[in-house]
DNA sequence: CTTTGGATCGTCT
DNA sequence: GACGATCCAAAGG
């Protein structure tokens, strides 16, 4: 995972996130589901407007976490893409628990079954502790370093799906037509 | 299983 | 002052 893979179109970076291990601390998941956010000629992206104190994270360097808060209640994550001054970003919006199952459900104490913990992108802030605090972090910081930052993007090795399934962004009332969201064809963790 | 409506507040107009 | 890149509980099939 190199800072240079995600200074390009998000639109052709999201499917490559696909299997891709997000880490916060001892809890881990998969991501299985993404969605893609070009900055100034996507309507539907809150960096269409330009620049604002809450959208400043997405015009800086790739590889940083661009947290927002929404609907009065509810964190969600993306990675930043594209080059430094150009917005752009990759809503996670689905994980595979992988590590630190037992932590998630204590955060989590809605969640029935195992897949409903991580199957949506504030669910997963929920599960993992992602908050506004971790707006702006860095995801490819040195895992040795304890400033390295507690949220990590990792490799495993586990390529992307051949052919990931594609198809509409969800919830957004704009630019609804463009095929941006991606997820891995047959996966149980997925939103609905 | 599906549908429906309520909760709740940071951000921008 | 309005609205949102959502979630959940409740109710009906």
């Amino acid at each position: 995972m190199q800072r240079s893979d995600l200074a390009d179109d998000p639109v052709a970076i999201a499917p490559l996130l696909l299997n891709k291990v997000l880490v916060v601390g001892d809890r881990s998941g998969r991501i299985v589901e993404v969605e893609a956010y070009r900055g100034s000629t996507d309507p539907a992206s809150h960096a269409y407007r330009g620049e604002t104190p809450r959208t400043a994270v997405m015009f800086g360097p790739p590889g940083h976490l661009y947290v927002y808060f929404t609907y009065g209640m509810h964190w969600c994550a993306n990675v930043v893409c594209g080059p430094e001054g150009q917005a752009a970003a990759v809503l996670i919006r689905a994980l595979a628990p992988i590590t630190g199952v037992p932590d998630m459900r204590l955060a989590r104490p809605a969640a029935r079954r195992e897949r409903d913990l991580c199957n949506g992108p504030a669910k997963l802030c929920q599960a993992l502790g992602i908050t506004g605090t971790d707006n702006g972090a860095d995801l490819l910081g040195d895992p040795a370093d304890p400033a390295g930052g507690k949220v990590r993007l990792v490799d495993d090795g586990m390529p992307p799906p051949k052919t990931p399934g594609q198809g509409t962004r969800i919830g957004i009332r704009v630019a609804t037509e463009n095929p941006w969201r991606f997820w891995v064809e047959g996966e149980e963790n997925i939103s609905r």
